[in-house]
DNA sequence: GCGATCAGCT
DNA sequence: CACAGCTGATCGC
C-alpha cells in the first residue's frame, strides 16, 4: 500500500502532510507531545492552544494556515517521485476556538473538509463565512465534500446558539436562589458562558485548567476559579450527572443545565428506571411530555427536577447541513462521523443535490463497491493537469439502497478524520 | 516505571 | 445511542 499524501484529523498513519481542524480529542487521535511524523497544518489559534494540550510539542513542525487565502505546500508523487504543489485554504468553521474547515486544490481536484462546523443563517460571523465561501467557490468546484454529518437527520432541529444561550440565561434568571451547574468540555461553548455573564451580570466559575484556556483565548474578567464570587459554575461535562446534582442539592439548591444538540442527556438511573426510561427510544414522547419551562423556552427540556437540557450545539442542524450542501454543490459527499450505528450516509438525504451531471442511478451500480473502494476522486489524479481533476462528469455514487449501510467503520476506534488523498486505491 | 493503546463509561 | 473526554487496565519497552 502506498503511503497517504494528505491526512486531516488523523495522525495514526503515515502521510506527507497533516492537517488539524480543531483541538477536540476525537480529532487528534494519534497526536502526542512527541509528534514527529511530519508538518502539522492548523489555524493560528489552534497553534496557540496546541501546546496547552500537548506540552513540549515540537513547534517547528507547526504550519499556520491563515484564513481565506491559498497556501501552497509540496508533496512528492509516489509514482513519479517528482514534486507536486498543492494548495490549501482555511475557512472559519464556527465550531470551537481555532476551528477551521480546509479546502484543498491540486492535481487531485478540489476537496473540502469541514471538520466539525456550524452554519447558522444569521449573525455577522455566519454572514461573513457565507460570503467568503461563495467567493472562493466562484472559481472552484468541490469534487468531494467531507462533511460533519453529526446531525444529518431531519429530526435534528435546534435554534441558533444565540437563541439557545438566551434560553439558558432565562433558566438561570428564573432560579434566582439556585446554584447553577453547566456542563462543558475543554474547548468550546465560550460564547454561551459569555452571554450568560453579560446578560445576568455575573461571573462564571470554571476549573483552573479551563481558566488558563480562557485566558489564552483572551477572555479576561469574565471567568473565575473562586466559588465565592458566583453561583454559576461551568464544570466538565463528564463529571456532571444527576447523582452529583443530587449530592450538591444536599448542600444548596442547585440546578444543572446541559447544553447539547442531542435531545437526550441522561441514562436511566439504577433503581429509578421509571423516572427516566430510555431517553433514546422515548425521545419524541419526551419532547412532548417533559416540562416546557413556562411554555416560552422553546427547546429547553426539564428532564429531572434539577436538570435541564438546552439545544445549544456547535454542529449544524439538519437544515443547516442542507443549506451548506446547496451552497457548495459538491460532486460527492462523505460523512466524517462514522463511529456508530447511527451513521447516516449524507447521500441518502442529499445525493440529489450532488453533481451537475449526475448520472442515472443504474450507472452507479455498475459494480458493487465496498467502503474501502470508494477512494477519492483525488486518488489517481497525480500527474494529470489540475483541470483533469475537476472534470465533473465522472460517476457519482448515489446509492440510496445503502442507507445506514456504511457500517464497516463501526469497529474503528478512530471515529473521524480521513486520509483524504491517497496514491492508490488499496487500503 | 513510563507511555501508548484500548475498554468502559458518562 | 454518544456532542467529547475521562479513568483505569493492559501491554510493550
Amino acid at each position: 500500500m502506498e503511503k497517504g499524501l494528505i491526512s486531516v484529523d488523523r495522525f495514526t498513519e503515515s502521510s506527507q502532510a497533516y492537517f488539524l481542524t480543531h483541538l477536540h480529542t476525537d480529532h487528534t487521535q494519534g497526536l502526542t507531545s512527541k509528534w514527529d511524523r511530519g508538518p502539522l497544518f492548523c489555524s493560528k489559534l489552534t497553534a496557540k492552544l496546541l501546546p496547552f494540550k500537548f506540552p513540549d510539542f515540537n513547534l517547528s513542525l507547526l504550519r499556520v494556515v491563515d484564513l481565506h487565502i491559498w497556501h501552497s505546500f509540496s508533496l512528492i508523487s509516489p509514482t513519479t517521485g517528482s514534486q507536486i504543489t498543492a494548495h490549501v485554504m482555511a475557512l472559519d468553521a464556527d465550531h470551537c476556538p481555532g476551528g477551521v474547515m480546509f479546502l484543498f486544490r491540486g492535481g487531485f481536484g478540489c476537496l473540502m473538509y469541514t471538520g466539525d462546523f456550524r452554519w447558522e443563517a444569521d449573525g455577522v460571523r455566519a454572514k461573513d463565512a457565507r460570503s467568503r465561501l461563495l467567493d472562493v467557490l466562484k472559481n472552484e468546484t468541490v469534487d468531494i465534500l467531507y462533511l460533519d454529518n453529526t446531525y444529518c437527520n431531519p429530526s435534528y432541529d435546534f435554534p441558533t446558539r444565540e437563541v439557545a444561550a438566551q434560553q439558558v440565561a432565562d433558566i438561570i434568571a428564573s432560579h434566582p436562589e439556585h446554584d447553577i451547574i453547566i456542563g462543558i468540555d475543554t474547548l468550546g461553548k465560550e460564547e454561551l458562558l459569555i452571554h450568560i455573564s453579560r446578560v445576568l451580570n455575573i461571573k462564571i466559575w470554571v476549573w483552573p485548567e479551563r481558566l488558563q484556556t480562557m485566558h489564552l483565548l483572551g477572555f479576561h474578567g469574565t471567568f473565575t476559579t473562586k466559588t465565592s464570587l458566583t453561583r454559576v459554575r461551568a464544570v466538565p461535562r463528564y463529571s456532571f450527572s444527576v447523582e452529583t446534582l443530587e449530592g450538591l442539592n444536599t448542600m444548596r439548591p442547585t440546578i444543572g443545565i446541559m447544553p447539547s444538540g442531542l435531545p437526550w442527556v441522561l441514562k436511566p438511573v439504577k433503581g429509578d428506571v421509571n423516572l427516566f426510561g430510555s431517553l433514546l427510544t422515548s425521545r419524541y414522547k419526551k419532547r412532548q411530555t417533559s416540562d416546557k419551562l413556562d411554555g416560552n423556552l422553546g427547546y429547553a427540556d426539564r428532564y429531572h427536577q434539577n436538570m435541564f437540557s438546552v439545544r445549544y450545539s456547535d454542529h449544524p442542524c439538519f437544515a443547516e447541513i442542507q443549506e451548506f450542501i446547496e451552497l457548495v454543490q459538491p460532486t460527492n459527499i462523505k460523512g466524517i462521523v462514522s463511529s456508530s450505528s447511527c451513521y447516516v450516509d449524507p447521500l441518502y438525504y442529499f445525493g440529489r443535490l450532488c453533481g451537475v451531471n449526475q448520472p442515472p442511478k443504474r450507472f452507479v451500480y455498475k459494480h458493487e463497491r465496498k467502503e474501502g473502494d470508494q477512494k477519492e476522486v483525488a486518488a489517481s489524479y497525480f500527474g494529470n493537469s489540475p483541470e483533469a481533476g475537476r472534470i465533473k462528469s465522472r460517476p457519482v455514487r448515489v446509492d440510496h439502497k445503502r442507507v445506514n449501510a456504511s457500517r464497516t467503520s463501526v469497529s474503528r476506534r478512530v471515529r473521524r478524520g480521513a486520509k483524504i488523498v491517497e496514491s492508490d486505491c488499496s487500503d
